[in-house]
RNA sequence: GCCGACGUAGCUCAACGGUAGAGCAGCUGAUUUGUAAUCAGCAGGUUGGGGGUUCGAGUCCCUUCGUCGGCUCCA
């Protein structure tokens, strides 16, 4: 099986793997050359690239990255076979110790007993990999190396930091620069950007974390939460609003003084110690605890939009998808033992309503017990075993993200992409045996008895905050009518339309359109240049053929001229439009 | 929090250690315009903050805050 030509398999992520595993090969030895005293980590393929850590007895700077390439370039040029070869662990442990790659031998040690140890070599580098690889370096037709990051080795912030040198690889040059091009063009729809250009939103150096919603961003919030609302009551949901602060006492009860601390904010009312909530949930038991159920009552589903505050470490902060404070389109559920099944089902068919309304693809994970957990492993082995049987029974596919689960229970997570392919966890369902038991609630049984109750606490969009932001990337800012601050705008011709612009523009606003008039003192093509850039979905242009016949001239921001029409049958489409939310 | 990089006008970006500039946006005036930029003028800055080196710092050094790319973490 010859591998002449890796444009044929580089189709395959099989075949796109080798391909990019042998230039982080190419980039280990060109550093190797560059840096003697340097040591490797590893440096495998991954979506899109690859990288390959190290260890400098000097960090480099990235300035030093177009050297390192240049290396590449020669390794590339020297055709080097890639060749394959075993060792006994000795020999391979020997191997390393000599070469003072502690890291390596790290490796190989934790390697199982039967494992075989396999090598590559070109030219007078040497790597532990399982490969498969190339034939040669000259294979390689494209390359870039694309960051300079730090790494801990093996992921783990109690070892020491490494540097990560990414970067990516094509059969062509073209499909190099094409690749690079889509990154660009997926630049422009960074949430960040156009939260500036489109007045959505603002981080200022005075809330790191803490974001400012302007206007515009306001209109697409509220409008989210009208339609939240709007589908909750008629999935049976409830809505309450709970204090953003409440007693030390109250979160020591509820376990996350002793399991979420470290995330808490805390403050000082009258000598007494309160905290700023970082969950929802110890408010809605209060709700629920605030009087006597009946089965009959359950499942209960109580909503909350609720604003928490978590301090997240400094350098994890991401625009409107990381933040300090944000609201959750929150909800728990309290219901009997048996009746979890057919909840945990509901709310999935719930989340995959919204997501389809925005045309999101997501991702689903089911994470299981985390190291620091509350009650007992049966209970976290029953309760994931009801969320796993749901995700089987309707036949959704799912990862299994291990030890990721909440401290009071396990959840299954709806994973979005942002712009630049990185995925962010934005609808969650917990299943949760703990804080039932904690706060004592219970329900009077058929037997007139009391008993525990089980809750599920779940969101949809996770974060208003972090979801606004996909909505953003996701439409590139040019929102469907439903969503756009500015769904039309007026635009006389000269100051003699103004009167009629004034009364087109009066007219979209009682039927309670968000209408703008532009009376500036401006052309036309100004005019419809700037609606343009703002992404306004309609345009009404408006001269003397217009005023005479009582007509508005449409110009859609993607279909551009339509021609005129009414303006009562602009207004009743337009309506409709946004009616179905298209 | 950790590693690396970057902070100059509202935005995008210039300025060999030697008087901080441009385009767009803004303001004023002229122009009254038919589907992506009319013309002219004006104004706009303790170069993120603090310290230091130097005759002299946007530029070099230290420190701090913020942002960006990752790591860890997470809605």
């Amino acid at each position: 099986m010859g591998y002449s030509d890796p444009a044929i398999d580089f189709n395959t992520p099989e075949g796109a793997n080798r391909y990019r595993h042998s230039t982080s090969h190419v980039l280990a030895q060109a550093v190797k050359r560059l840096y003697p005293g340097v040591k490797l980590g590893i440096g495998p393929a991954i979506e899109n690239g690859f990288y390959y850590d190290f260890e400098f007895a000097e960090p480099i700077s990235a300035d030093e990255l177009p050297r390192i390439e240049e290396e590449m370039k020669q390794i590339i040029k020297e055709r080097l076979p890639i060749e394959r070869h075993e060792m006994s662990r000795e020999e391979a442990l020997a191997f390393f110790r000599e070469r003072g790659e502690t890291y390596k031998l790290e490796l190989i040690n934790d390697l199982p007993d039967d494992a075989v140890i396999s090598f590559y070599t070109q030219g007078e580098f040497t790597d532990l990999c399982a490969g498969p690889h190339l034939e040669h370096t000259g294979q390689i037709k494209a390359f870039k190396l694309t960051g300079l990051a730090g790494a801990y080795w093996r992921g783990s912030e109690k070892n020491p930091m490494l540097q990560r040198i990414y970067g990516t690889s094509f059969p062509s040059e073209e499909q190099l620069q094409e690749y690079l091009a889509k990154l660009e063009e997926a630049k422009k729809r960074d949430h960040r950007k156009l939260g500036r250009e489109l007045d959505l939103f603002s981080l200022q150096e005075a809330g790191p974390g803490f974001p400012f919603l302007h206007n515009n961003g306001m209109i697409i919030w509220q409008e989210l939460i009208d339609f939240w609302r709007q589908e909750h009551r008629r999935a049976g949901y409830e809505e309450i609003k709970t204090p953003l602060i409440l007693n030390r006492e109250l979160w020591e009860h509820s376990g996350h003084w002793d399991h979420y601390r470290e995330n808490m904010y805390f403050t000082t009312i009258d000598g007494q110690n309160y905290a700023i909530k970082p969950m929802n949930c110890p408010g809605a038991m209060l709700v629920y605890r605030s009087r006597m159920h009946s089965y009959r009552d359950l499942p209960r589903r109580i909503a909350e939009l609720g604003q928490v505050h978590r301090h997240e470490p400094s350098g994890t902060l991401h625009g409107l998808t990381r933040v300090r404070s944000f609201t959750q389109d929150d909800a728990h559920i309290f219901m009997c033992p048996g009746q979890e099944e057919a909840e945990v089902a509901g709310v999935i068919a719930l989340i995959d309503r919204f997501y389809r309304q925005f045309g999101f693809a997501y991702r689903v994970e089911l994470s299981t017990r985390p190291e620091k957990a509350m009650g007992s492993v049966e209970q976290w082995e029953h309760a994931t075993a009801i969320l796993e049987k749901v995700l089987q029974d309707k036949g959704i596919p799912y990862q299994i993200n291990p030890g990721d689960g909440a401290f009071y229970g396990p959840k299954i997570d709806f994973h979005l992409t942002d712009s630049l392919g990185r995925s962010w966890q934005c609808g969650t369902i917990q299943l949760d045996f703990q804080m039932p038991e904690k706060f004592d609630l219970t329900y009077i049984g058929e037997d007139g008895q009391k008993h525990r109750p089980v809750m599920i606490h779940r969101v949809i969009y996770g974060s208003l905050e972090r979801f606004l932001a996909m909505v953003i990337e996701h439409y590139g800012g040019a929102f469907p009518a439903w969503l756009a601050p500015v769904q039309a705008v007026v635009i006389p011709i000269t100051e003699r339309h103004h009167a009629y612009g004034q009364e087109v523009y009066h007219t979209l606003q009682e039927a309670s359109l968000r209408a703008e008039l532009d009376d500036r003192n401006e052309k036309v093509g100004y005019k419809i240049r700037e609606a343009q850039l703002r992404k306004i979905p309609y345009m009404l242009v408006v001269g003397d053929r217009e005023q005479e016949a009582k007509l508005v001239a449409v110009r859609h921001r993607d279909a551009g001229d339509q021609g005129s029409s009414p303006l009562s049958g602009f207004i009743a489409a337009l309506e409709e439009e946004i009616k179905l939310k298209k």
